[in-house]
DNA sequence: CTAGCAATCGTTTCCGAACT
DNA sequence: AGTTCGGAAACGATTGCTAG
Protein backbone atom coordinates (compact mmCIF):
# COMPACT_ATOMS: atom_id res chain seq x y z
CA UNK A 1 0.00 0.00 0.00
CA UNK A 2 1.23 3.39 -0.92
CA UNK A 3 1.26 6.66 1.00
CA UNK A 4 -0.87 9.28 0.66
CA UNK A 5 0.30 11.02 -2.46
CA UNK A 6 -0.89 13.16 -5.64
CA UNK A 7 -2.06 10.24 -7.66
CA UNK A 8 -4.65 9.65 -4.57
CA UNK A 9 -5.96 13.44 -4.93
CA UNK A 10 -6.60 12.70 -8.29
CA UNK A 11 -8.58 9.79 -7.91
CA UNK A 12 -10.59 11.26 -5.39
CA UNK A 13 -11.99 13.97 -7.67
CA UNK A 14 -12.15 11.33 -10.29
CA UNK A 15 -14.02 9.63 -8.98
CA UNK A 16 -16.17 11.74 -7.42
CA UNK A 17 -17.06 14.00 -10.36
CA UNK A 18 -17.85 10.16 -12.11
CA UNK A 19 -20.41 9.00 -9.63
CA UNK A 20 -22.17 11.98 -7.22
CA UNK A 21 -20.60 15.26 -7.89
CA UNK A 22 -21.12 17.93 -10.02
CA UNK A 23 -17.26 20.42 -10.62
CA UNK A 24 -19.49 23.13 -8.59
CA UNK A 25 -19.32 20.90 -5.80
CA UNK A 26 -15.50 20.01 -5.70
CA UNK A 27 -14.04 23.14 -6.91
CA UNK A 28 -14.31 27.39 -6.79
CA UNK A 29 -15.32 28.37 -9.89
CA UNK A 30 -12.89 31.31 -10.45
CA UNK A 31 -12.91 33.85 -13.23
CA UNK A 32 -10.06 31.65 -14.51
CA UNK A 33 -11.19 28.48 -14.05
CA UNK A 34 -12.42 25.80 -11.31
CA UNK A 35 -9.48 25.43 -8.47
CA UNK A 36 -9.78 23.33 -5.41
CA UNK A 37 -7.94 25.89 -3.74
CA UNK A 38 -7.92 29.51 -4.22
CA UNK A 39 -4.01 30.04 -5.52
CA UNK A 40 -2.01 32.55 -3.58
CA UNK A 41 -2.63 35.35 -6.22
CA UNK A 42 -6.44 34.97 -6.07
CA UNK A 43 -9.42 35.77 -4.21
CA UNK A 44 -12.45 33.71 -3.84
CA UNK A 45 -14.41 36.23 -3.59
CA UNK A 46 -15.67 35.29 -0.48
CA UNK A 47 -16.76 32.00 -1.22
CA UNK A 48 -16.29 29.39 1.30
CA UNK A 49 -16.77 25.87 -0.62
CA UNK A 50 -18.24 23.48 1.78
CA UNK A 51 -20.01 21.06 -0.42
CA UNK A 52 -16.47 19.06 -0.53
CA UNK A 53 -16.29 18.34 3.07
CA UNK A 54 -18.14 15.73 3.27
CA UNK A 55 -17.25 13.87 0.93
CA UNK A 56 -13.43 14.45 1.03
CA UNK A 57 -14.44 13.97 4.74
CA UNK A 58 -15.37 9.60 3.40
CA UNK A 59 -12.81 9.81 1.33
CA UNK A 60 -10.18 9.99 3.60
CA UNK A 61 -11.43 7.74 6.66
CA UNK A 62 -12.29 5.04 4.01
CA UNK A 63 -8.43 5.64 2.29
CA UNK A 64 -7.12 5.17 5.53
CA UNK A 65 -8.81 1.76 6.64
CA UNK A 66 -7.85 0.09 3.52
CA UNK A 67 -4.21 1.66 4.10
CA UNK A 68 -4.17 0.00 7.39
CA UNK A 69 -6.37 -3.17 6.72
CA UNK A 70 -2.60 -5.46 6.09
CA UNK A 71 -1.52 -4.36 9.29
CA UNK A 72 -4.91 -4.92 11.34
CA UNK A 73 -4.66 -8.50 9.29
CA UNK A 74 -1.41 -9.02 10.69
CA UNK A 75 -2.19 -8.64 13.98
CA UNK A 76 -5.57 -10.65 13.33
CA UNK A 77 -7.59 -7.47 14.24
CA UNK A 78 -10.10 -5.73 11.22
CA UNK A 79 -9.65 -2.02 10.56
CA UNK A 80 -13.17 -0.86 10.68
CA UNK A 81 -14.80 2.50 9.98
CA UNK A 82 -16.92 4.47 12.35
CA UNK A 83 -17.09 2.66 15.15
CA UNK A 84 -20.24 2.88 17.62
CA UNK A 85 -18.97 2.43 21.20
CA UNK A 86 -21.67 4.29 23.49
CA UNK A 87 -18.77 2.77 27.05
CA UNK A 88 -16.27 4.70 25.22
CA UNK A 89 -18.23 7.89 23.99
CA UNK A 90 -18.41 7.00 20.31
CA UNK A 91 -22.04 7.07 19.45
CA UNK A 92 -23.56 7.40 15.67
CA UNK A 93 -22.53 11.20 15.58
CA UNK A 94 -19.21 10.74 17.19
CA UNK A 95 -17.98 7.90 16.29
CA UNK A 96 -14.46 6.54 16.21
CA UNK A 97 -13.04 7.62 11.99
CA UNK A 98 -11.13 3.83 12.03
CA UNK A 99 -10.35 1.35 14.06
CA UNK A 100 -8.71 -1.75 15.23
CA UNK A 101 -11.33 -4.63 16.32
CA UNK A 102 -11.72 -8.21 16.85
CA UNK A 103 -14.31 -8.40 14.42
CA UNK A 104 -15.92 -6.10 11.39
CA UNK A 105 -18.60 -5.09 12.86
CA UNK A 106 -19.30 -1.11 13.14
CA UNK A 107 -20.67 -1.68 16.78
CA UNK A 108 -18.60 -2.96 19.26
CA UNK A 109 -18.13 -3.69 23.57
CA UNK A 110 -14.81 -1.84 24.57
CA UNK A 111 -12.78 -5.19 24.43
CA UNK A 112 -13.48 -5.53 21.08
CA UNK A 113 -11.60 -2.39 20.47
CA UNK A 114 -7.80 -2.19 19.99
CA UNK A 115 -6.79 1.05 18.87
CA UNK A 116 -8.58 3.76 17.49
CA UNK A 117 -7.64 6.63 14.75
CA UNK A 118 -8.22 9.76 14.63
CA UNK A 119 -8.82 11.11 10.96
CA UNK A 120 -8.10 14.54 10.25
CA UNK A 121 -7.01 14.60 6.35
CA UNK A 122 -8.05 16.38 3.06
CA UNK A 123 -6.58 18.01 -0.24
CA UNK A 124 -3.15 19.00 0.57
CA UNK A 125 -1.75 20.00 -2.82
CA UNK A 126 -4.16 22.53 -5.28
CA UNK A 127 -5.44 21.55 -8.58
CA UNK A 128 -7.49 22.99 -11.51
CA UNK A 129 -10.40 21.64 -13.29
CA UNK A 130 -11.05 22.46 -16.75
CA UNK A 131 -15.02 22.17 -17.92
CA UNK A 132 -14.54 22.04 -21.22
CA UNK A 133 -11.95 19.03 -21.66
CA UNK A 134 -12.89 17.52 -18.40
CA UNK A 135 -8.74 17.66 -17.52
CA UNK A 136 -7.66 17.47 -14.13
CA UNK A 137 -4.37 19.51 -13.49
CA UNK A 138 -1.77 19.36 -11.02
CA UNK A 139 -1.64 23.18 -10.05
CA UNK A 140 1.07 23.44 -7.35
CA UNK A 141 1.84 22.14 -3.73
CA UNK A 142 0.44 23.42 -0.20
CA UNK A 143 2.86 26.26 -0.14
CA UNK A 144 0.89 27.97 -3.59
CA UNK A 145 -2.61 28.22 -2.36
CA UNK A 146 -4.23 29.74 0.43
CA UNK A 147 -5.87 27.14 2.11
CA UNK A 148 -4.53 24.86 5.47
CA UNK A 149 -5.12 21.19 5.17
CA UNK A 150 -5.45 19.15 7.93
CA UNK A 151 -3.34 19.23 11.04
CA UNK A 152 -1.53 22.09 9.94
CA UNK A 153 -3.91 23.96 11.25
CA UNK A 154 -4.30 24.25 14.94
CA UNK A 155 -8.01 23.92 15.07
CA UNK A 156 -7.74 20.47 13.89
CA UNK A 157 -5.29 19.78 16.77
CA UNK A 158 -7.39 20.85 19.41
CA UNK A 159 -10.50 18.83 17.84
CA UNK A 160 -8.22 15.59 17.90
CA UNK A 161 -7.27 16.43 20.97
CA UNK A 162 -10.30 17.14 22.47
CA UNK A 163 -12.11 13.94 20.92
CA UNK A 164 -9.48 12.15 22.54
CA UNK A 165 -9.76 13.38 25.83
CA UNK A 166 -13.54 12.64 25.63
CA UNK A 167 -12.72 9.08 25.15
CA UNK A 168 -10.35 8.71 27.39
CA UNK A 169 -12.57 10.12 30.14
CA UNK A 170 -15.77 8.30 29.28
CA UNK A 171 -14.99 5.37 31.90
CA UNK A 172 -12.51 3.11 32.80
CA UNK A 173 -12.18 0.72 29.69
CA UNK A 174 -10.82 3.47 27.39
CA UNK A 175 -8.31 4.51 29.62
CA UNK A 176 -6.05 1.68 27.66
CA UNK A 177 -6.94 2.01 24.14
CA UNK A 178 -4.25 3.73 22.18
CA UNK A 179 -5.04 6.43 19.95
CA UNK A 180 -3.25 7.74 16.88
CA UNK A 181 -3.97 10.80 15.20
CA UNK A 182 -3.77 10.41 10.91
CA UNK A 183 -3.00 13.35 8.68
CA UNK A 184 -1.56 14.41 5.90
CA UNK A 185 0.53 17.61 6.37
CA UNK A 186 2.97 18.27 8.78
CA UNK A 187 2.06 20.08 11.93
CA UNK A 188 2.93 23.88 13.72
CA UNK A 189 6.22 24.28 14.81
CA UNK A 190 4.43 25.19 18.58
CA UNK A 191 2.67 22.14 18.15
CA UNK A 192 5.97 19.44 18.13
CA UNK A 193 6.68 20.03 22.23
CA UNK A 194 2.80 19.01 22.70
CA UNK A 195 2.35 15.97 21.07
CA UNK A 196 5.18 14.60 23.33
CA UNK A 197 3.30 15.67 25.99
CA UNK A 198 0.17 14.49 25.20
CA UNK A 199 2.25 11.05 24.55
CA UNK A 200 3.63 10.58 28.19
CA UNK A 201 0.32 12.30 29.62
CA UNK A 202 -0.99 8.73 27.99
CA UNK A 203 -3.76 11.11 26.26
CA UNK A 204 -2.59 10.54 22.59
CA UNK A 205 -0.16 7.97 21.42
CA UNK A 206 1.17 9.03 18.31
CA UNK A 207 0.46 12.14 15.13
CA UNK A 208 1.10 10.66 12.30
CA UNK A 209 1.08 11.97 8.40
CA UNK A 210 0.74 9.88 5.70
CA UNK A 211 2.11 11.77 3.62
CA UNK A 212 6.05 11.72 3.84
CA UNK A 213 6.71 14.46 1.28
CA UNK A 214 4.41 16.66 0.71
CA UNK A 215 6.63 19.81 -1.12
CA UNK A 216 8.74 17.70 -3.31
CA UNK A 217 6.65 16.60 -6.46
CA UNK A 218 6.84 13.48 -7.72
CA UNK A 219 6.32 12.19 -11.45
CA UNK A 220 2.95 11.05 -12.03
C1' DC B 1 2.80 33.80 10.25
C1' DT B 2 -0.32 31.69 13.67
C1' DA B 3 -4.47 30.82 16.42
C1' DG B 4 -8.87 30.23 16.44
C1' DC B 5 -13.60 32.22 15.21
C1' DA B 6 -17.19 32.07 11.73
C1' DA B 7 -19.41 30.08 8.04
C1' DT B 8 -21.81 26.42 5.17
C1' DC B 9 -22.98 21.77 3.72
C1' DG B 10 -24.76 17.23 4.48
C1' DT B 11 -26.41 14.09 7.76
C1' DT B 12 -28.39 12.59 12.03
C1' DT B 13 -31.23 13.23 15.94
C1' DC B 14 -34.99 15.14 18.34
C1' DC B 15 -39.74 15.88 19.34
C1' DG B 16 -44.44 16.93 18.82
C1' DA B 17 -48.41 15.92 15.79
C1' DA B 18 -50.95 13.04 13.05
C1' DC B 19 -52.20 8.58 12.03
C1' DT B 20 -53.27 3.38 12.56
C1' DA C 1 -50.53 2.64 22.81
C1' DG C 2 -47.52 2.40 19.27
C1' DT C 3 -45.83 3.98 14.80
C1' DT C 4 -44.72 7.28 11.33
C1' DC C 5 -43.99 11.77 9.46
C1' DG C 6 -41.64 16.14 8.96
C1' DG C 7 -39.58 20.32 10.26
C1' DA C 8 -36.21 22.17 13.50
C1' DA C 9 -32.15 21.79 15.72
C1' DA C 10 -27.67 19.83 16.57
C1' DC C 11 -23.45 18.11 14.97
C1' DG C 12 -19.19 16.86 12.47
C1' DA C 13 -16.20 17.98 8.51
C1' DT C 14 -13.44 21.43 6.17
C1' DT C 15 -11.85 26.05 4.87
C1' DG C 16 -11.78 31.49 4.59
C1' DC C 17 -10.47 35.09 7.09
C1' DT C 18 -8.30 38.41 10.19
C1' DA C 19 -6.62 40.21 14.67
C1' DG C 20 -2.45 40.17 16.92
Amino acid sequence: MEFWNKETEIRFFEEALKNFASPEQLFYDLTDGHFAYAPKNKTTKGQTLQSRNALIGQYTERWCKDFFQPIANDLKLHAVNSVVCPELGLTNTTDADVAFCTTNSTSQPAKNIKLIFEVKMSIVNNYSYDDVTKELKFEGDVKTHKGNPSILRSDAMLKAIGKSINIRVSGVESAKIPIIILGNSPITDSYKKKVDFLKQAGVIQGFVSLYPNPTISFAS
